[in-house]
DNA sequence: AACATTGTCAACCGCCCCCAA
DNA sequence: GTTGGGGGCGGTTGACAATGT
């Protein structure tokens, strides 16, 4: 036995809100403050219950709410804190001021998840996909490579100092010190963004663009850039598969395939 | 143009936790 | 120590929009 609902709920309004609804909960919130859900929605008129005025307000009608699209960077740091904290979207939402739960939390169902599993990602463990699990989303990509690893096993100081860290499509994977940033001497900022996140560390993806803003892909060279953007983790190890890498090769290189 | 499928997201449900009585 | 109510949270649903056939 579940225990009984939080009030009444005879009489009492469902489903999406009115501007007239929005009008009295703002009015009456901006005026007395919350002391008690159930008190704001009867004394403010409404004929609904308290749990549903906390979540409007909350997730609609708060003056802080940040509006519009989550961005790259943002998503990104989803990603990464879904690593360490698993659903917890409270929790997750409490790093992004203006940001709900409920909103990261349907990013996340709707467009993270996807995108992990098309780069041969596991959204739950965060780890490789194996095999067969790599399925329902994972249409971009038809030859998947055997797995094998690569590991970067260079003092973390020496990333955190140096430009870049590349791998060429061939995927042959270099440090700063043995493959110059002239390679890529045309980087004026991101084309194409990509990233996945291990439990330990997370990386972006981007290919270059040249000076006139169009996809560097002339040279023979094409190579993208693999570039540290969040460095909390001391461990550096860090396992990466190269089926990940020709998906994401593919992605960034044809762009019919891009995400 | 009509219908089917897929994607998005606001809103609800039910459980859990906390705290006052 | 126990109980019950309120708030918070994560999972899920369903309406609507967008896209595909």
């Amino acid at each position: 036995m579940g225990r009984q609902p939080c009030c009444d709920k005879v009489g009492l309004k469902r489903g999406p809100w009115t501007i007239e609804e929005d009008d009295k909960l703002m009015t009456f919130i901006l005026n007395n403050g919350i002391q008690c859900w159930r008190m704001v929605a009867r004394l403010a008129g409404l004929q609904r219950c308290g749990k549903s005025c906390r979540l409007r307000w909350i997730n609609y009608l708060r003056p802080d709410l940040k509006r519009g699209e989550l961005s790259e960077m943002e998503e990104n740091q989803i990603i990464q804190l879904h690593a360490s904290l698993g659903n917890r979207w409270s929790k997750i939402a409490s790093h992004f001021p203006g940001r709900t739960d409920n909103e990261i939390k349907n990013h996340w169902n709707t467009r993270i998840k996807k995108r992990l599993r098309q780069l041969g990602i596991d959204p739950v463990t965060h780890q490789p996909l194996q095999g067969s699990d790599q399925t329902e989303d994972n249409n971009t990509i038809n030859n998947v490579n055997e797995l094998q690893e690569i590991t970067i096993t260079s003092p973390r100081t020496e990333i955190l100092n140096s430009t870049n860290v590349a791998f060429t499509k061939n995927m042959s994977y270099h440090f700063p010190d043995q493959c110059s940033t002239s390679m890529f001497p045309d980087i004026k900022s991101p084309f194409y963004t990509q990233s996945y996140c291990s439990p330990s560390l997370s990386f972006s993806v981007e290919n270059a663009k040249n000076n006139n803003g169009d996809p560097q892909s002339t040279s023979s060279q094409e190579s993208f850039v693999l570039q540290q953007w969040d460095g909390e983790d001391d461990k550096l190890d860090s396992y990466f598969s190269l089926d990940i890498f020709n998906q994401l090769d593919q992605q960034l290189f044809f762009p019919e395939n891009r995400l």
